[in-house]
DNA sequence: CTGAAAGCGCTTACAG
DNA sequence: CTGAAAGCGCTTACAG
C-alpha cells in the first residue's frame, strides 16, 4: 500500500540513494534534482519506512520516558513538558510507566529498553546501583528529573531551600509551633522519589534557626495524597501541642489538610495557617499559599538535557537547577492572640 | 557492543535461523536445541535488535496513543488505564500529544504516525473527516475512547444517563431550582471531546420530565477547569434566580464552584447542593457526591478494543460501553425550608 | 552531483 | 528438525 523508495526514483527517473538524499536533505544533491525527487514524492504519497532506516542508521529517532506511572499529577506535568520538547525535536517519545515493583523490575531486568531508543529519560525515581547499571549499559545518553547517580544529566529543585523559604515565611508572621506533613514514600513505586527528606530537612533548618525546638510530635509523615495530608492534619490537631502553621510537603497533602480543617471548624488562615508544596493546579482555587516549582519547566529542562548528550555524545554530565518561588496567597496569616484562639476554639466545640 | 544474532549461532552451533526460532519460542525446534541456543544467549547477553526484526516482520510491537495532553486528570488515568492492558501484552506505547492545534494538525497532515505502530488509540477526540480519513489510511486498527467514526472500535459511558441520575438524585431530594455549569469547550484542543452536549441533554431530560421549566439562566457554560466551575457558579449565585442544588459536568469545575460557594459563606449542602462528574481523586476529599466515569477502566477498554483488532483484522468494530454510577457523599441533602435560608443568607451578609 | 553495491540484523519460505 | 538464501526498506561509503 505505501509508496517505497524506489517507486519515487523510478518516478523522477534517479536512483534510489538520490531519493534518499534528496528527502532528508543532505546536501550534495542538485537543487532542480532535488525538487524533481520531492515533486515525485509527493505525488505517490511517499512516507519512508522508519524501520528501513532505523535499521540502516542504528537510530531511532525515539527517546524513552521512564516514569511511575501517568496518572498523577505530577508525572502528567513532567511528561508534557518533556515530550513537547521532544516532539519539538523531531523525535517520537515511548512511554514506560513501572505501575508497580513487577513492571519496575521487568522494564530493567529484562533489557526492556534495549535498543528501542536514542537516549532516556528518568522521572522522578530513586535509582538503585543496579538500575544505574542498567541504564549505562544501554549505550545511549540519560537523563533524570530529580536527584540522580553523578553519570547521568539531571535536573534538580533545592527543595531544602525551597521548604526553608515557607518555613520563614511563617515564622516571619510570627507563628511559633509550627507542624510538618511530610511524604512518607513507603514501598510504593508510583510515589516516585519526591525528595521528601531534603523538605524535611529544610523544615527542621527553618524553626532551629529561629531558636525554636523541634518535636517529634509536630512532624507527622504520610503518603502522598490527600488522604495522607488529610490522616497527618488529624494527627497534628489531636496532639498533645496544637501548631498555629503547617507546612505540608505537596499541595495533595496539603488539599487533605485543608479539608480535615474545614471539617474540624478550624479556621485558615484566622486558626491556622497553611503552606503546601508544588503550586498545583488547584492550589490557587483554594486559595492555598505554596512554594512553586514549575514541573512542566523542569520536563522541558530534562529534555533538553538528554537532547544536548545526543548532540554531543562526548560532554560530561550536567546538573540544571530550576528555581522555586513562594507563592503568597491567602492561606496564610499571623498567628490569633491566645485568646481569640481560644474563643474560636469554643465555638467550634458547640 | 551487543551481541549479533551470529554470534549466538555460532556459540550454540547452529544456522542464525534456528536461533531466531528458538529464541521466539516459535515450534518446530528440537527442545534440547532451543535450551542449548537459550543458553548461548544469556552468556553473551543477547538481546534482540528491534530495528531488524521490524523490519523483517513489519511489526513494530508498538501502539500509538494520541491525546490532547498528559497533563490533564482525565488523560493521564486514561494512559495510565491503556498502557497498562498494552504492556500487558508485551507491547511498547508511543505517546503523541497534540498539545495545541499546530500540533494536531502536524501529526494528522504530516504522516506523523505512518509505520510507527501497529495501532492507535485515540482518546477523547473529535475527529474531523480528514482525520478519521487519514488514520484509515494508516491501515491500522484504530479504537477511540468516546464517542467517534463508525468505522473506528470505541469505548463510551452513557453520558447523558449519567448526567440524568445525577439530576434525579437532586430532584428526588426535593429540589426544585437547579442549577447547570456545563464544559464549553471552545476551540481548546488539549480539552478533548469530553461529551459535554450529552451531559447537558442529560440535565435538560431530567429537569423537564421532572416537571420544572428549562431557565437559560441557569445554565452557565465555561472552560472545563476549576476557574471555569467558579465563574460559572459566580454567575449562578449573582443571576435572576438562585439555585437551591447545581449539577456541574465535570469534579474540576465543582471544585471551583464550591470554592465561590465557600468564599460567599454559601454553606454545602445546607444552602446548596452540589453534584459532580468524574470521581475525581479528590472528590472524596471534598465530600463531593458525583458521577463515577472509571476512566482508567475506559482506557483499559480502548487498549483491550485494539489488542482485539489487532488479534482478528478482518473483524468489524465495536463499541464497548463502561457504566457509571452516582457516588453520594455530602455535597448533597435536601433544600432547606425557605424562612432557613433566608436567615442564612442574612448572616452572610454581616 | 549521481549511481551501483553492500550492509544494517533480523525472519521466513524453501529445500533437505 | 535444521540450514542456506533471499528479502524487509532504507543509508552510506565508494567510485565515477
Amino acid at each position: 500500500m505505501a509508496a517505497s523508495l524506489d517507486e519515487v526514483a523510478a518516478r523522477a527517473g534517479v536512483s534510489a540513494s538520490t531519493v534518499s538524499r534528496a528527502l532528508r536533505d543532505v546536501p550534495g544533491v542538485a537543487l532542480r534534482t532535488r525538487e524533481r525527487v520531492k515533486a515525485a514524492a509527493a505525488e505517490v504519497g511517499y512516507v519512508s519506512n522508519v524501520s528501513g532506516s532505523r535499521l540502516a542508521t542504528g537510530k531511532t529517532g525515539t527517546i524513552a520516558i521512564v516514569v511511575p506511572t501517568a496518572a498523577r499529577w505530577f508525572f502528567g506535568q513532567a511528561i508534557a513538558g518533556a515530550g513537547a520538547v521532544i516532539r519539538g525535536a523531531g523525535l517520537d517519545v515511548l512511554l514506560y510507566e513501572l505501575g508497580d515493583a513487577a513492571g519496575r523490575q521487568r522494564l530493567f531486568a529484562e533489557h526492556g529498553l534495549r535498543g528501542r531508543a536514542d537516549a532516556v529519560l528518568v522521572l522522578s525515581l530513586n535509582l538503585s546501583g543496579s538500575e544505574t547499571r542498567l541504564l549505562q549499559q544501554l549505550g545511549v545518553p540519560v537523563a533524570v528529573l530529580g536527584v540522580g547517580p553523578a553519570s547521568f544529566s539531571s535536573v534538580v529543585v533545592n527543595d531544602q531551600l525551597a521548604a526553608e523559604s515557607a518555613l520563614r515565611h511563617l515564622i516571619n508572621l510570627g507563628h511559633e509551633v509550627i507542624g510538618l506533613i511530610g511524604i512518607d514514600n513507603g514501598s510504593d513505586v508510583t510515589s516516585g522519589s519526591v525528595p521528601p527528606i531534603a523538605r524535611v530537612a529544610g523544615y527542621r533548618a527553618a524553626v532551629s534557626s529561629a531558636g525554636m525546638s523541634l518535636d517529634p510530635d509536630l512532624e507527622q509523615l504520610d503518603e502522598n495524597s490527600a488522604a495522607g495530608g488529610a490522616a497527618a492534619m488529624t494527627r497534628l490537631i489531636s496532639g498533645p501541642v496544637m501548631p498555629t502553621a503547617v507546612f505540608a510537603s505537596s499541595d495533595e497533602m496539603a488539599f487533605g489538610a485543608l479539608h480535615v480543617l474545614r471539617s474540624a471548624g478550624i479556621r485558615v488562615p484566622a486558626d491556622m495557617s497553611i503552606v503546601g508544596f508544588d503550586n498545583h493546579d488547584f492550589a490557587a482555587v483554594v486559595d492555598l499559599t505554596t512554594v512553586d516549582q514549575n514541573v512542566l519547566a523542569q520536563g522541558q529542562a530534562a529534555a533538553r538535557l538528554v537532547l544536548a548528550a545526543l548532540a554531543n555524545p562526548g560532554a560530561a554530565p550536567t546538573t540544571a537547577s530550576v528555581p522555586t518561588r513562594l507563592v503568597i496567597r491567602r492561606s496564610t496569616a499571623p498567628p490569633q492572640p491566645l485568646r481569640r484562639r481560644l474563643e474560636a476554639t469554643d465555638t467550634t466545640q458547640n
